[in-house]
DNA sequence: CATGAATGAGGCTTCATTCAT
DNA sequence: TATGAATGAAGCCTCATTCAT
């Protein structure tokens, strides 16, 4: 019994990670039911013994990746450093995640994930909840350095968001190849670092 | 006859921005032909003396957004003005076509526009071709700044992508209501531009 | 225009007439759409632009049939003859409407309808009052022939309803051939009347 | 060994039980094999350990009925009392029958079952060859009866049918709440007793 | 030019049936 | 025997596109 629960939540999860590659490559729309069971080597009916139907599995993909980044963000401000640190590790951490989730992150870190509004009106509110949720807690590091006198007096909130957005757009033009300049993680690391703490200005 | 060609171009315009409109509220997907004609008023058949199809008028569409927003940033590349406030008009102008354009911002410039191809990979190509083009104007700039000693020195592509993304990020944030501090367009610019020249260390 | 409406009408007409023979023929859940479609020589889509859905098409083939079946009631029950004879004239009227339109007798007729409900439970309550209307007719010419001293003192509902079954419980099984023995419409109309009227006690 | 013929007959018993009720209440097609086996407390595949597939279940489960309904009616036929007493025990009969097994009657004894054929066209003979054996059983006492002088000359059938449909109409509408008066079944038997054999003129 | 009725390909989803455990 | 996960055929419905008027 035991067992056959194992077996169930193992493929449930073959079935989210396969649906993850393909939704990230064709996105919602482009991607059929049909292509996730085949490309998972399914059948089409299997996929609906484990979800609702195609939008409860795109949801439940989605909610896996910002719980999983959720988690590394509370870590990261429970640590007992400094927010200048924080902030590095949070840069650390969102490109880490983009190279391990490069699929992932297109489809929920996009913008801030906003924009998939566009994509399920249905998701609108609740991405929106989940984009605050990790919003908040960027804004409570912002404070906490305001407070130390590490960071400049500002809407944590805005800038916040602000970081977010800097660091997404960076990495995804580096997987669009938008910008061909060679480089590597911790090029991309430093660079957003300073860009964030001291901006462009000499 | 003069006066035809007229008047078919004036219908090419109406199609262009109620599709803008609709386009922007649903997305590409969640659009129907049938929702652009109702909606401007015409008969689904009409659309399609305009316009191939419904591809060929989504794209067209941007493009008329991308010559625009293209034309501007051609022009404050070539004034007589120091990088830095190049940098401040580029923003301005952002937050300007933001404020007029939301509906078109939410679909091209969307996180510096990649994302678009999860809505239809064959734009892909051009699209990206459109925002390396935009880059590149901001790049040049950068690198003028630099050279002008008035920048730190950095790789130019990746400060101009990053600006983007940052200004990008903000405003869609306040489209969608994530961050409920009220607030108005002077407030973004120079908030903006601070964090953009000088980030948030203090 | 008004041509267009026109034509409009009579192409709904024809979509309700073929749905009404396959429906008839093959029951609820054996039809296809499309054999509707193909039956009426159109194409699956076309349906669509008639009816909401299958149940819509469905739904508006019953109403119309009752709307007529109901028309004719009323004028039987306001004719200035005695009951008796309007009780032998709804007696020819349902032995008419089934020979005429026996696909739909066996749709709505059916056991006074109710067994419809095991079809599409969402009916069941349209339909049930649809059956209590026309029980109500007769239950009142009924009710007038047992104060004229014609009928005997009985329910007059149950009476209604007992003639109901009584006639098309004999139509549908001429229909069906369950009884051999060859008939024509005048034995039949004779032979309820008499059974109604006196039963078959010598 | 004996004892398992008797475990697998009991099971076979519990999944017709069961399948009449579900059936009864939703109907062949939106009846599931899976609400029938979870109603059961059943593995989907067990269903098909006792029964072919879900055709097979329905028809056995409606065969049950008849040979249970067809030995009462031997029963009537074969006592010694006259015709007008068997007329009597049939009306009985029935509306106990209905009582008992209300589900079954909504599926086999419908309209004398004809309209299953709409259900499910492959149980059209069989289920019409039953409904005629019924029939002949109850016309064959109406012969006696003519025989013996107790009832009109009359074509035996048509007034078997024509009993038989009485009956039922009235028995279902009192299951579904056409005719609110309230009924008991003693009501109901002497009501349909004297239609049946003097009419409803006085 | 403009219309909008008609088309039909293709997607989502259900569910009877099978089969490995 | 019993299970229930897996299968895939088949149905409903949408909507981009065409074309006769």
């Amino acid at each position: 019994m035991r067992q056959t629960e194992e077996k169930k939540e193992k493929r449930r999860k073959v079935i989210i990670k396969t649906a993850r590659k393909v939704f990230a490559k064709h996105g919602y729309f482009l991607t059929t039911v049909d292509m996730i069971a085949k490309t998972a080597g399914l059948a089409k009916g299997t996929i609906y013994l484990y979800f609702k139907n195609k939008e409860d599995l795109f949801f439940s993909l989605l909610e896996e990746g910002y719980v999983e980044f959720h988690k590394y963000l509370i870590e990261i401000k429970e640590q007992p450093i400094d927010p200048l640190k924080k902030i590095l590790e949070i840069i650390k951490l969102e490109v880490d995640f983009h190279q391990k989730h490069t699929d992932i992150c297109r489809l929920f870190f996009n913008n801030q994930g906003p924009d998939i509004e566009n994509i399920l009106p249905k998701f609108r509110e609740k991405i929106l909840k989940k984009h605050e949720l990790q919003a908040n807690i960027i804004a409570e590091i912002i404070r906490e350095g305001i407070e130390k006198g590490l960071l400049k007096k500002a809407d944590t909130h805005k800038t916040a968001i602000t970081i977010m957005g800097t660091t997404h757009s960076l990495l995804m033009s580096n997987v669009l190849g938008i910008c061909k300049s060679h480089r590597n993680k911790k090029d991309d690391i430093s660079f957003l670092y300073n860009f964030i703490l001291t901006g462009c200005q000499k």
